[in-house]
Formats: C-alpha cells, sequence, structure tokens
DNA sequence: CATGAATGAGTGTTCATTCAT
DNA sequence: AATGAATGAACACTCATTCAT
C-alpha cells in the first residue's frame, strides 16, 4: 500500500519529466544537472532516483513521452486521405512540422540519442519503428492500389524519405537557417513521386 | 634549424593522429582520453600538446585527414564518367562505400561532430561543403544537359540523396547490420532518377 | 527539514577550516592541496566544495574567521584606557601581540593574500579597514582631545605605525628572529609619540 | 678558451634579463613563462638555463641587477647633505622615488620575493642589507653629531621609516591610488622627527 | 516517503627543465 | 654553443548517485 496517492506520484513523475523536458531542451543532456532538473520540479535530488533509474534512464523516458505523442498523431494524421500522393504528403509534412514544433527535443533525439550506443533496443527504437512504419504502411498501400511502382522496395524508400527529411531539416533544428515546412514538404513529395530525370532522358 | 628533421616532427604528428583515430574510434570522443592516446602513438602526453592545441583539435585534425583524403576521392570519381545516370550512380556508390571503407571514422564524424555545437564554421564543414558540392555540380550539368528536370532544385537534390545514403548506411556504420553497397547505390539511384509513383496515377 | 542538524554542520564547516588553517599555515596557499585538507579535515574532497567555492574562498574564509576575532579583540581594547598614551601602547601592544599568537595566520595574510590581486575589494580588505580605523579614532580622539598635535595627519599615523609594526614583526612571522612585544611597543609608541630629535637641533 | 667572446656572452645575459623584467613585471612571476622570456629575448629557452640555473635564479637576477643599481643611488645619495634633517629626507625622498620609478619592480620584490621562503640568505637580501644600512648609518652620524635622541635604537627607528614608507606606497605599486612622493616624504619625515605628541601633554 | 548531505572517481592541460641533435 | 623537441608530474573541480536521518 503506497503511502502517497497514485495521482501524487504521477505527479511527481510529470513535473519530473516537465522539468527534465526543459533543461535537457535548453542545455543539452551532458550539460544539464539532475540538480537543476531537481530545483525546477521543486522535488529533491533523491527523489528523482525514485522514480527514475539514473540520468540515462530521465532522459530516454523525457523522449519517450514526447514520441509517443508524436507517433500517435501521426498515426492518426495517416488514417485520413484518400490518394496515395496526398497521404504522402501529408506525412511528410508532418514531419517536417515536428522538427518545427519541438525542435528542442528533436536536436535531443538526433543528437543524444539516435547516435548513442544505448540507443539500439531501447524503447524510442521501438517508438521509432512504429513511427516510420507509418510511412511503410502507406508504399505498401500504394503499391498494391496500383498508385505506385510495384517493384519499389517500401523500406528503401521510407529511408529515403526519412534520411532526406531529416538531413534538410537539421540545420534549422541545431539553430541555423529557416525551414518552410509546406514548400519543403511538396518539393520532396515530389521528387519521391517523380524523380529528377526526363523522361526522354530514358528513352534516349 | 629544428633539432628534429621535419620527417621525424610528421612520423610524430602521424603517430599522434593514428593512435587517436583508433582510440577514438573505439571509444568515442569523451571516453577517449589524452593518456590512452599518448600511450598507443609511444608519445608523452605534452607531446601532443605541441602539435595539437587540445583534445578537441585532435578529433578534428583526424577527422579532417580522413575527410581531405574523402573529398579529393570523390572529386576524381566525378571527373569521370558519361551520362548523368552513370555519373550519379558512381557518387552514390563511393558515398556508401566510404561508410564501409572507413567506418570507425564515419561513425565519429556522424556522432561526434556534425552533431556538435563547433561544427558550424569548422574547417570539416568546409570540407563537406566540397564534398557535397560535387553533387550538386552534377546536378546543374545534368539540367544543363537536358538530362535531369529543369526545375529541379539541385540543393534539394542534393540534400535527398546524400540524407538517405547516410540514413540508410547509419544502422551499418553503428555497428548493426549489413551494407550491400552496389544493390543500394542502384535502388537508391533508380529511385531519385525515377521516382516512385506510375505514371497512370499523375494522369488519373 | 535538513538532513543533518545545523551543529553537524557548522562541525564539518570548522573543521574544515582548522584544518585548511594547518595545512595553509604549515605549506603555503599553492602547495597546499585540497585532497590533503579533506583528509585532515576527514571529509571527501567533494564536501569542501559544498561549503566552499574555491580554494580561493577556502583560503580567504579561513582568514575572514582570524580576522574577525582579532577585529573584535582590537575594538574591545580600544575601549579601555584614559590616555592617548595608554591607548596607543595598549593597539600597538595587541597589534603586536597578533603575530606573536597567530603567526602561521599573520604569515599567510600577509603573504599570500595582501599581496594578491584579488585582496581589493574582499572581506578580507573590509575587516581590514575596521582594524586600522580603532587607530585612526584614536588618533583622531587624541587631536580633539590637545593630546596629538592638531595638524598631525590620522591617516598617515596610522599607516606609519601599521607599517612600523608589520616590518618590524615579519623576519618573527616569517620564521626568523624572537620578538618581544612588550619591549617593541614600548619603543614604537615612543618614538611615534615624541619623535627622535632633540629640541634643541629644532631650535638651532 | 669560450667559443663566444665574453661580450656576446653578457650581452646575451644582459638580453635575457632584460626580457625577464619586462615579461615579470607585466605578469608576475608564476604567470610569467621561461618561453616568453626566451622569445622577447630572442634566445632559445634552452640557452636560459645555460646562463640561470632555473627560473627562479632569473627572478633573483632580475632584482639583483636592480636592487645593486637602487642601493648605489642611495648610498651617493647619502654622502650629500648637511644635517640630519635634509639627509633624512632625502633618503626618505629617494626611497619612495624609487617606487614611483620602479614600480613593477617594486611589487615584484615585495609580492614575489620578500614574501618567500627563500629570500633568507639570499644576495637579494644582502642588497637588501646594504640598502637600509644606509640610514642605520645616517641615525647613527645624528646620535653621534647630537641631533638625535641619544636614546633612539638606529635600528628601531630605520625599521619604523622603512616599514612606513613601504606601507604607504604599497597600495600604489599596487596599482591603487596615487603617490605624492615629496609631500609623503616631508609628512613622513616630520612625523619621525618630532613624533605626534604636543609636549605639554607629556609634562600634565 | 522524502531529503539533501556526502561521496570520490576521473582527466585535460601547463610548463620548467633536460638533453639529443 | 645553441637549439627546441620531449618529458611527465601535479591537481582543482564536478556531479551522478547513495543512504543516513
Amino acid at each position: 500500500m503506497p503511502v502517497i496517492s497514485a495521482e501524487r506520484m504521477q505527479g511527481r513523475i510529470d513535473a519530473i519529466i516537465e522539468a527534465a523536458t526543459s533543461v535537457f531542451g535548453a542545455k543539452g543532456y551532458e550539460a544539464a544537472s539532475i540538480a537543476e532538473i531537481a530545483r525546477r520540479a521543486e522535488v529533491s535530488d533523491g527523489l528523482i532516483y525514485r522514480y527514475f533509474s539514473n540520468k540515462r534512464d530521465l532522459l530516454y523516458r523525457v523522449l519517450e513521452a514526447f514520441y509517443e505523442r508524436v507517433v500517435a498523431a501521426l498515426e492518426k494524421e495517416a488514417a485520413n486521405g484518400t490518394t496515395f500522393d496526398s497521404r504522402l504528403l501529408a506525412i511528410v509534412r508532418r514531419h517536417l512540422g515536428n522538427f518545427v514544433a519541438d525542435r528542442e527535443l528533436c536536436r535531443l533525439f538526433l543528437s543524444e540519442v539516435r547516435v548513442a550506443s544505448d540507443y539500439k533496443g531501447s524503447t524510442i527504437q521501438n517508438l521509432n519503428r512504429r513511427y516510420v512504419s507509418v510511412l511503410t504502411a502507406l508504399i505498401e498501400a500504394g503499391i498494391a492500389a496500383g498508385e505506385v511502382k510495384p517493384d519499389a522496395s517500401p523500406k528503401l524508400v521510407r529511408n529515403v524519405i526519412f534520411g532526406a527529411i531529416e538531413h534538410i531539416a537539421w540545420p534549422y533544428v541545431n539553430g541555423d537557417g529557416k525551414l518552410d515546412v509546406e514548400e519543403t514538404a511538396i518539393a520532396v513529395t515530389n521528387l519521391i513521386c517523380g524523380g529528377i530525370c526526363l523522361p526522354s532522358q530514358n528513352k534516349a
């Protein structure tokens, strides 16, 4: 029988995650200190270790909370739309939009987590798989519906699209340059759909 | 009149860079210690600071040496080929090949440098610009030659291609999975050239 | 609600200051190491940094504790006495006595602090000002009472007296020679009061 | 038979001392580096060790050169004058003047040497003894001539005077405040000669 | 349950000095 | 004689984590 109520406990956890989100976001993982997070959450240092096993775990939980939100939104997004083109555009637009809406958290993910050795096998990686599988599914559906070339590899296409978008968004995420979501989304979608080569060239 | 010959001096520098390459590669930047690098280079700790201004500088110099090599190779590669397709394939193939040939250094670059705050304005960034400009130039040439759609944005295309390749290569670079250079190069090149959508779809 | 009692906390601080006093006193500031101070205080290195912001701060706090004691004693001393002569003698005697009673701390102050660039504006300097102002006030009172020449500059006189005493005490403080407090106090006081020149000389 | 001429050797030594004087003067002993001194003297690091046994020795030689100059000047000064008063004033004036003329070297001496453990028994201390003995001799002469009270202790008087002057000059030497040599010299001399107490007081 | 005092491992960097060339 | 490359010891400070209170 817990001495504090489940609600209060959850409130504590949420407060810590919220504080950690802003401190990690503002300073990065290394430069952030548990003491500062505790202070901001109005909690003692030690309490953090009751709910999180260590600093790294706290980072992951911050990003999990974020990723869950983002995965849900993408999955919902994917339910809409009729044609392949429009649905692809919607996914690309939303993915790009995430970088703008949550720049700090995206930077945290790209620079501190995906690149780290403990990423493999983590909950975050599983969330990432769910996230990207939305696009894989769309492509498979596109093939089935005859909208996408039957010999396209869904996984390859998905990697090309996400890789492209992240590469394009990174300078912005890293605090350098602007990012026009709509324009970029359309350009990327068109490129992926139609390719860059002139048909005449291929015939020649 | 230097007390040691220029050759010996260069030998020292090379030994340090080589040692640093392997230690940084094996442990990552943070976990690597100057003392271990010095030991491996059979040099005193202090000597490293005669040739490199600090640990960070040493990391950059390791990657600069690598990047210079890679840039030169890509520029040479780009000089060959006749058609746009064949030249694009060559560039893609080589870029992918770099990840296989120098996995550790690529990981170092992707995980410790490109993501870091001191990347902007660094010599490495300039080398990176030279590197990617090879592709930009090819696309511009392709447009001029009527091989590439005139409304293609060379910069966007370049970002999509490099982003895609890095995204695809990352799991391998990070020590997970395989990477079939030839197969991947062809698949990516085809996708970029021809897109994924069936022409009939666009007409509908 | 602190985890340890205020007494125990103060005990820790006192132990650190005491340990620092003896280590700084024995080896001087530079040669003293935080590790040794911590060991002697039976405390971890890190704890010192909870109570003191850095090594320099620790030195200052050691001397502040000392100086506060000494200032209070001098101010109390200054309250006694009737004639100017007797009160001046008491101050001179006490100042000289401090060098004997706390040789190590005096040496620390003279050789590591007063001479340092961070002395200006420090708490120690303020304590020093309070300390010396006791003498300035006495001289002003002496002038007001007609015991001291009306054209004597209190500040100059004060500087001459403290400068003289410190100069005389230094060899002793630095571990060389003896210091007879009473004899010296009387000699200095007489010299300051009566000067060294024979009246007949001045008339001639 | 030396491979270089004695003149050239002396030239080297002088150049090193001159360079050391300015570097030590500008940065203090600790912050000065042998490398910088060597660079400024247009000499190799190693050569310094041919003429000076170590960094500390170099500091002492810098100050010896300075002190020899200053001692000679004071001894010459002391030869002039007729009355005790005028000769005392001249010595006090010159001593104060040294702080103004060679502020950096005086600071070096007061803050880095006189306070150090290796001062005792050094050549510098011997020069200092010669320097102050000029004043002792004057006082003894004053006593012999009936100008100074016969019971005045020459050594005590000398210490009071030098202590006072150094105490007064220190803030200026340390880069804080001004120093009016003439005014201060007169005030100090008068105080020492005549004392501060009113004769009437002593009779009462 | 909560606190926050206490721990202590871990390391980049400088520079006086030496000695092979 | 002169050089300057090479050495290597020495240390304050931080902060994630623990556990006595």
